[in-house]
DNA sequence: TCGCAATCATTCGAATTCTGAACGATGCGG
DNA sequence: CCGCATCGTTCAGAATTCGAATGATTGCGA
């Protein structure tokens, strides 16, 4: 017979162990008036990735209305400009601006913080393993994977 | 200037991947009924750790009031049973049954081929790891180390 | 022993978060 | 020019969770 235990499972722990994490970010981030989704959409935008909201919307695995709204709080904090795309007025082309690099990067740090809350008194070596395991599973899963 | 990434971060990228695991696990619940809350509920009464609702409710970092609808289900589907703890009257204690270890057996399967699908190509000696490092941080965040 | 505050489970209304179905505007192929 | 797909938006409602109110029970102090 297989004793497996639930919660040592990847599965069980990386679920319990998200909500746990994603609870203390929000907390931090709720001194800018952010919550982590939004924060993903400014990520995304620095990176590139994608500018107009259906494809923000696909890779946040989230509906396009939902990006409207995040958007809207974006724009209304002058974190984000909506854009016309001149080549297709269908689309909406999300802008960062200077507020939303630093507004951004604040949040950025924050999770900086909470990480070295989570990893303190691991080896170093420990925690760049870690990041890169997490890296590789997140890439096949869909997620960015740096 | 410190150039770190939101999606490199341990915060960010374990709430997001948190995030899609649970919705994988939860798929694969689904054929049993279940959502994860239930199956931890379950993991919790096998492990001993706490009977009374009240105290699952401490364990789960949740109300206890939800504690409630989710021993409703799980006492619907014959999972567990509640018993008046004969001591203090107040409190409900709930205790699985056969068929309840079946379920989480199960259940913890279905987690541990989720498991198998995430891992998939790594090597062994980077899953265990894994699994430590999680551990230490889990259990450092209120959550079952092990 | 009586009464009163605390504890536990439960119910229920509400807050939050998110989705999916409309709808209007725009673009594109024929 | 017309039908049809695409994009953003609005809005109603599904899903999940919490918090306050309630009732039963306990334990404690006077």
């Amino acid at each position: 017979m297989n004793d497996v235990k639930l919660t040592s499972t990847l599965a069980f722990r990386l679920g319990t162990l998200g909500a746990v994490v994603t609870e203390r970010f929000s907390a931090r981030l709720a001194a800018h008036g952010l919550k982590p989704k939004h924060v993903g959409l400014l990520a995304i935008l620095e990176a590139g990735t994608a500018t107009s909201q259906l494809d923000i919307a696909k890779l946040m695995n989230v509906a396009p209305s939902l990006v409207v709204s995040l958007a809207d709080r974006l724009e209304e904090l002058g974190a984000v400009r909506r854009e016309r795309d001149p080549f297709d007025r269908r689309r909406q082309t999300l802008a960062l601006t200077a507020e939303g690099r630093e507004l951004l990067a604040a949040c950025t740090g924050a999770a900086a913080e909470l990480d070295a809350e989570l990893t303190d008194g691991l080896r170093l070596e420990e925690v760049k393993a870690l990041r890169s395991v997490l890296g590789t599973i997140a890439g096949r899963s869909g997620l960015p994977a740096d």
